[in-house]
DNA sequence: AGTTGAGTTAAACGTTCGTTTAAATATACC
DNA sequence: GGTATATTTAAACGAACGTTTAACTCAACT
């Protein structure tokens, strides 16, 4: 019975560290210690693997998101007020960036979560996208009711810029392998939030000069 | 004589819409009609075939790229002055969208650049960033000259968002499989420069409340 | 005309992949 | 204690991969 759980700790960490294709099925058995049959046995395919793994590292992440930005969406409407833009933002960024306790192979589990945003390949974007969908459809709706001024092309594209950020961002925090570019940059996760909150903010407020109309 | 062409033209076309490791040597010796055992004849083996893909495609464009950030480096050496932030970012970011010709199958050209920047396996980004090193140090150096104020640590984070935020960019404008998501947000790529030139200004700019000190 | 060498071809190579099978072992229940 | 049920095991499966081989085609040159 913590058979199961020993597959997806090592899946969790091999799939984060080298990706789904390039992580085997006994790659990934031999690290959990098990036979290589028992994850089909288990999980039924190594795709249901991923998809449990997935399930059970972001979800709770992406609850989290969606709490937070349904409260703002909430106290928005009413007291009647735009929603605060770093606020938003705060709420999207924050809880990627782990959910409270977790301290144990954080890395890992941050990049598992940084190739959500940033992988290519379909089988995989197929699967993250799909639970990351609600928090993203909300956080659109309010990210154009913070920028009112703006039109739906430029926020849409502002928006893609931020993903674009926050997955990179992620992704040279934890993974391995970029150690050298960041060798003198070292900055703890609060910091990083800070920096990209700030950067965000920043740039999807800015309304003069701006292309396209309202 | 023109087998070789053949080979690299449906390489680019699979590597950009696929993936390296996606894109069997079959798959491409189909597409091409050629012969499978004509690519290790011409290019030794599949990665070889990647590496002289990447260096048709992707060298003219940090060609210009490296010669446009130079010239502003010389010129704030000669005058004395401080680089101007969105002509660097314009110098960085505008090759990358197409050097002037390439009208045929430029999303596939550009969809291959885009995987440079987000590409999370190791094979194929070790080969894309050798080719990108020269331009992404100037670039850097550049920008720590036009953020005077800010840390090194600062600057060099923000750098990374830009990177995340073009990479996005490139991949959500040419990609095929996004198609539904950009539905009504249609934006030809002076548009989008402008956009992105736009938003990276203002968040890489932006001194007030910044985290870290100088 | 005959020879050389680059280009091309079909077939096979050895490896790795995810998955399946059938037997063996452990666990739970009466 | 014996039987049913769940789990684990070693082995094999068929498919796909990148690469290699050896025979063949064909144009160029003496």
């Amino acid at each position: 019975m913590d058979t199961k759980e020993e597959i997806l700790n090592a899946a969790e960490v091999l799939f984060a560290r080298s990706g789904y294709h390039a992580s085997s099925m006994r790659a990934i058995t031999e690290s959990a210690g098990v036979n290589l049959a028992l994850v089909n046995y288990h999980f039924g395919s190594k795709e249901a693997l991923l998809e449990a793994v997935v399930a059970l590292r972001l979800r709770p992440v992406n609850e989290v998101r969606l709490k937070r930005l349904q409260e703002i969406r909430n106290r928005s409407e009413e007291l009647n007020i735009k929603p605060d833009l770093p606020e938003i933002l705060r709420a999207y960024i924050e809880p990627v960036f782990g959910t409270g306790e977790s301290e144990r192979g954080w890395a890992d589990f941050a990049n598992l979560i940084g190739r959500a945003f940033t992988e290519p390949d379909e089988t995989v974007q197929k699967i993250l996208l799909r639970h990351m969908k609600p928090a993203n459809q909300l956080m659109l709706e309010l990210l154009r009711a913070a920028l009112p001024d703006l039109s739906g092309q430029e926020v849409f594209w502002r928006y893609q810029f931020l993903i674009g950020a926050l997955g990179r961002a992620i992704r040279m925090n934890s993974s391995p392998g970029y150690e050298r570019l960041k060798k003198n940059f070292e900055t703890d996760s609060e910091t990083l939030i800070e920096m990209l909150v700030s950067f965000a903010s920043a740039g999807m407020g800015k309304t003069e000069g701006r292309v396209g109309r309202r």
